[in-house]
DNA sequence: TATATATAACTATATAATTAAATATTTGGT
DNA sequence: ACCAAATATTTAATTATATAGTTATATATA
């Protein structure tokens, strides 16, 4: 029993939490979802799509941009996403790992 | 572009997606966190060590158990539960296959 | 009856959504 | 080049809603 993790989250756990909380949504579940591989979406795309307002999915897309999920670029008056591949790929991994080898 | 996505999460995703909700909150991250490999906790033995009231973790445990992370047998007067390990394995397993071919 | 856990009712808090205002960038007219 | 208008996005303020927590009560078992 690891009586000390119902204190605090262990460090090497603290980018899979962000990830597990950003992800705890379903809306932000769906935009994720929404990106077809090595796809940049601009906000105004993923309005367009969703039945959220603008400032809405601004506010999801801000979330999941600080979580490390997606990264963005703006390009003259638009900002692009993407999906940040190598970051959630390797925290899924890791909670796998962790999984695999403590349960 | 998935644009049916931003409207329902696909059935495929169900189970992930309850898995993500459940786990999107620190206070459940730690109570999975706490138990070692193969181990079975009684309710007491999780308050015990948590800042959090019984009943609290009662709730906190029965949302794990209707995502399906925890399991649950009553033996006399106590509930022990222990971690899912198949279902969180397949299910984190899916989420990183999906990830590898579509972003 | 005493003990372990769960549930209900209520309160507190946090998160989400909306509308309106602000910021940044491009475009077009002069 | 300069300035106003148009467009894309973000932020702020407010309101609405959902989730979490507590205390008290209920249920089940020894």
């Amino acid at each position: 029993m690891n009586k000390n993790y119902m204190r605090a989250i262990p460090k090497q756990w603290a980018t899979a939490s962000k990830v597990f909380v950003a992800l705890g949504d379903k809306h932000r579940q769906r935009i994720l979802l929404t990106f077809d591989r090595g796809e940049r979406l601009n906000v105004g795309q993923i309005v367009e799509v969703s039945t959220l307002s603008r400032s809405a999915i601004s506010h999801h897309l801000k979330i999941l941009h600080d979580a490390d999920i997606l990264l963005s670029e703006k390009i003259g008056k638009e900002v692009y996403f993407w999906v940040n591949r190598p970051v959630l790929d390797e925290t899924l991994q890791n909670v796998l790992d962790y999984i695999r080898k403590n349960t």
